[in-house]
DNA sequence: GCCGTTTTCGGCCCGACTGTTTTCAGTCG
């Protein structure tokens, strides 16, 4: 279901795409780019802004012009100059873009010279080695296209984070053997926490002779060579994911961790701000003429253009410059600030251990408390409980807490909400847990509309608490059900109920901009992770990251509490 | 098409690597 920003963005994007290919002004092309973002990844939607009539041209990167054009689509469903470039020029021209080595001139060369106007086409001239003797055009970037037209039929998806990081974490350590190495980096939108990334930005500060680039090359799971040069180098791993490594003398370190780190958007800006200063930032350094004035520390980098440190997760141009500027930058929540998880589950259910197995481990991580929330009868495949079984857990959970020295287990439940909006187990069991954390486990296809309701609904019974990973996407497998979220939180925030933001890094749900709109409401977040093990505790991490891209400071988050105050936040009245 | 402590025009980040060229355009990040 294209929700009505997702819908704009993408229109914006196409746009964007075929005005490239007809070689048109690139800054106009990247103003629409630059909006595609801004309204895609905005919590609000456009629809809702409108009709509130708030000024759409405060956004950042859309001016007048555009703002009427978001008003066009919203109002029409349609964006007039859209169907007319899509006219002159092929809609599918775009898809070739998506070939490595390919962008807009070679596309439209090859559209000009030979009329090829699909992967099909592009593949049939390629077998006829008609590409290579088009101007510009060679032999290798005929084979070159060969193999970009295989891979992307394999339709490599962005990279899950925890998985980027058990690719990066070998990878990193065979280049710390490298002789003269000082430095290794993962920067990039690794570094950021995004919970998927592209590829792997390695940044490695190394003595001159140092062998590391040649002994990156020789990594035992690289799978091609990509490009190859005395700084920067290019592998593709046999995971399918590429790694960019980049070598810089450690007087740069910072300039370069800083550049590498992204996000490009934030780099643009803050570059615009040093030209401003008569200063240029590059990724060997801040330079005022020849002199370097900047480099060794991020931090350095930052006050050259009179800024603070802006943590990575932040650097996404979405205000965080000004932010900084004007000294508003959030303290974000850190991982100590963490005092306990507020879903988990047993080996009762779906889980891997035991209530006593949970607790210690959970205790080991210096929790104070941990909740455990099994599911309910309805998720059956889970083997969920029903009164009498959860009754029992209960009781176990107040034997348990007997023996448990400083840490308590909270009594929960993973409670499914039913189509009709009801809770699938009855308020005498409910009233007995310390709160209970609902969720949607099926009929996800329900209309916008009729998911809100359902929802909504949940919500006034008046022992609902927690609304567990509220839009049940897996990230790269399902996508979220269509639910007005805007709708939810205001309604949250009025109850004195809570949402989720599930830490599993599968699910990463909520996603930043709807962690910031959370903030911004003032409802607060519970950071769980959903556990289904022992070690699955551990994935909170993930969570944190997340929340920081969503700019929540300790204050938002429920688990942030002691116990005492966490009791008394989750008190409905 | 956006934007403004060098404001309503004239700018718009910056560098590395490749392949096809013979000095550089195209692509990428």
């Amino acid at each position: 279901m294209a929700g009505h920003n997702r819908d704009i963005a993408e229109q914006f994007s196409r746009l964007a795409d075929l005005l490239e290919l007809e070689g048109g002004n690139p800054f106009r092309v990247r103003a629409y780019r630059n909006a595609a973002r801004t309204v895609g990844g905005h919590s609000r939607d456009m629809a809702e802004m409108l009709e509130q009539d708030e000024d759409l041209s405060r956004l950042p990167g859309i001016g007048k012009d555009l703002a009427g054009k978001i008003r066009q689509i919203v109002e029409t469903g349609h964006l007039p100059l859209l169907d007319k470039v899509e006219q002159r020029t092929p809609v599918a021209l775009s898809q070739l873009m998506r070939i490595e080595g390919l962008g807009p001139k070679r596309v439209k060369t090859l559209y000009e010279a030979l009329g090829i106007q699909s992967l099909d086409d592009l593949k049939q001239a390629v077998d006829a080695q008609q590409v290579r003797g088009l101007s510009g055009f060679g032999a290798r970037t005929e084979d070159k296209i060969r193999q970009g037209i295989e891979r992307l039929a394999g339709s490599a998806a962005r990279t899950k984070l925890i998985h980027a990081e058990q690719i990066a974490a070998p990878l990193v350590a065979w280049l710390k053997e490298s002789t003269g190495v000082k430095d290794v980096e993962v920067a990039g939108s690794f570094r950021r926490r995004k919970e998927t990334v592209g590829d792997l930005d390695i940044l490695v500060t190394a003595s001159r002779n140092s062998d590391v680039m040649q002994r990156f090359i020789r990594y035992g799971e690289a799978e091609e060579t990509v490009s190859q040069g005395k700084t920067r180098s290019t592998l593709r791993l046999r995971s399918g994911l590429q790694v960019d490594l980049r070598v810089v003398p450690q007087v740069a370190f910072g300039a370069a961790l800083y550049y590498f780190t992204g996000s490009k958007e934030h780099n643009i800006a803050v570059r615009k701000l040093a030209q401003k200063k008569k200063l240029k930032i590059n990724e060997y350094g801040v330079f005022r003429g020849d002199e370097r004035v900047a480099g060794r520390t991020e931090k350095e980098v930052f006050a050259s253009v009179g800024l603070p440190f802006i943590p990575p997760e932040l650097r996404e141009n979405q205000g965080e410059i000004e932010a900084a500027a004007n000294g508003k930058l959030p303290e974000l929540v850190e991982l100590d600030d963490i005092r306990g998880d507020l879903h988990c589950h047993t080996n009762a259910t779906d889980g891997h251990h035991s209530l006593e197995q949970m607790a210690r481990a959970a205790q080991d991580l210096g929790y104070e408390y941990l909740a455990i929330s099994d599911h309910s009868r309805h998720v059956s495949v889970a083997h969920g409980l029903d009164s009498k079984r959860l009754e029992a857990q209960i009781a176990a959970i107040d034997r348990l807490n007997g023996k448990l020295d400083g840490f308590v287990l909270l009594k929960s439940a993973e409670v499914d909400i039913l189509e009709d909006g009801s809770l699938d187990l009855p308020d005498a069991v409910l009233k007995q847990l310390d709160f209970t954390v609902c969720a949607v486990h099926y009929k996800f296809d329900l209309s916008r509309e009729r998911q809100t309701a359902r929802v909504l609904r949940a919500m006034d019974n008046p022992y609902f608490n927690i609304l567990a990973h509220p839009t049940g996407r897996l990230i790269n497998e399902r996508a979220p059900y269509d639910i007005d979220l805007e709708q939810i939180m205001q309604a949250a925030s009025e109850r004195g109920c809570f949402l989720e933001l599930n830490a599993h890094p599968e699910r990463m749900d909520l996603d930043d901009a709807h962690c910031r709109r959370a903030h911004e409401l003032g409802l607060k977040l519970a950071i769980s992770t959903d556990a289904h093990s022992t070690s699955d505790l551990e994935l909170m991490r993930y969570g944190i990251g997340q929340a920081r891209r969503g700019w929540l400071q300790a204050d938002d988050v429920l688990n942030t509490r002691s116990l005492n105050a966490l009791k008394k936040l989750l008190r409905r009245n």
